[in-house]
DNA sequence: ATCCACGGCGTACGGCGTACGGCGTAGGAT
DNA sequence: ATCCTACGCCGTACGCCGTACGCCGTGGAT
């Protein structure tokens, strides 16, 4: 299980590999073998079957080498994981954002909400432990100063991120848990309700609670017309922005008062 | 793998187990196994161990009988981890709430986060498939209580839930993130982050993200006085109130303007 | 010419979920 | 009282997983 890791293998060799501290061994030709191909192999496998067929024998057979052959250039399967993360942050957006510090959360926002569309295993992968790569940390600083200068503490500033970004997270997940749906049942999420519905009116005694009937089928038709996840998103975003403007009027009224 | 279900394997039977359409069979005396007594031993590894150490195996032994027993009451371990998730919910306060909408948003709020640190192994067992049982349609009903009549659309009221929710979900796995640091590496968390300190500085040049470095530093002290999870709770918590209310006095003057 | 460090990998082990088929018996039908 | 059958129970086995271990062949330094 990659949720499971042996207690603290080496931080060194963990971040070793992170933060690709090896020369590139260029001993001979051969298969050529390195970290980045492992992680691209890997990659490629979770973006098309997702991270349940992400199997150390499959990455191997994809590369044309061994299973156990791998694992010359990773410790195991959970710090390949954390190398995929790292890697995939990597490809995101760097440019500076025009526009006020709300403009640029939503940009944010957004360019999280695509990663996670990208590459849904992501959505899965971190547990336990924070990974620590070069890309993450490039992440941070660079979301860090969407929301630079306006008159937050730094602990403030981590605490906003932190809140947009979950949201997001949450977001994403609620549409890629659709998509599966879809994939595995073969059926449309409005299908799979229709199908559903019928049990459900049978188990519910009718009327036993009225208001989830009422805002579940409100909801649900939302769900059928394939809306609820997008909608879900928009609202929950322009509402933590909302709520993050209360702090920075707040915070702007006690510097420069009156 | 938990995360993996065969397509669809009968909504009926998964819907018959969760609503427990099922006489008490009461045949012979024997070892008595039924759903209960299997969810129950189920909930008691999860709860004490974490996920991943719940097995059939252990479940079955747990109860005193062969591991493919248990299979006679529930069509696999996908839906056994459902009527857990749907039984746990089940354990929540329903008592309506005095105060605005506001304190019981609050109220959810708390109630749910007390829930994921007693059953940290539901921040990890909800996955692709919606669950439908009983317990969470009660839930689900009892919540949208709280912001029923308050101005806002069926889907609205659903979104503000979905909103609330999610930030709980997110912070508890931060929470529970901490948890599973220390009891893996038996070090507490600053601990963690002073061994991990030297490297990041040494793969780190100096200067390179000055922003983060000094952002994760006032939120890793933070993090150090054992801190940080709630706190990011209890920021967000009110960040997203402060967001609905928004809404909430918008609708209120649309309603009854003047 | 020699040596050996190291990349590559075949084999095997323990653990998982669960398909399948058999067994004993309780309870209704006769 | 007897039979039959349905069902609770479960032993065995299969195919998957992650990965420990130790063997090989070879390129580069000596």
């Amino acid at each position: 299980m990659a949720s499971e890791r042996k207690a603290t293998p080496d931080p060194a060799r963990s971040l070793a590999i992170l933060w690709r501290t090896r020369e590139p061994t260029s001993r001979s030709a051969g298969p050529g073998l390195s970290v980045d191909r492992i992680v691209r192999a890997a990659i490629a496998i979770a973006d098309a079957e997702g991270l349940d067929a992400l199997t150390m024998r499959r990455v191997a057979e994809a590369l044309g080498v061994g299973t156990m052959s791998v694992y010359t250039y990773v410790p195991g399967k959970a710090e390949l994981v954390d190398v995929m993360v790292d890697t995939a942050y990597g490809e995101m957006p760097r440019a500076a954002v025009a526009g006020d510090w709300r403009a640029r959360l939503e940009r944010i926002a957004r360019d999280n909400l695509a990663l996670y569309q990208r590459h849904p295993w992501m959505l899965r992968a971190e547990t336990t432990r924070p990974v620590l790569g070069p890309h993450l940390l490039a992440k941070y600083d660079h979301e860090l100063n969407a929301v630079a200068d306006i008159g937050l503490t730094d602990v403030e500033m981590d605490a906003v991120l932190t809140l947009v970004l979950g949201h997001v997270k949450s977001a994403a997940r609620a549409a890629s848990e659709v998509v599966d749906l879809e994939r595995e049942t073969g059926m449309t999420d409005g299908q799979w309700w229709q199908s559903h519905a019928p049990w459900l009116e049978t188990f519910m005694t009718a009327g036993s609670y009225p208001t989830a009937a009422r805002v579940g089928t409100a909801a649900g038709q939302q769900h059928g017309a394939a809306y609820g996840p997008e909608y879900a998103f928009e609202f929950g975003l322009q509402r933590v922005l909302d709520g993050i403007s209360v702090v920075v009027a707040e915070r702007a009224a006690t510097r420069q008062p009156g």
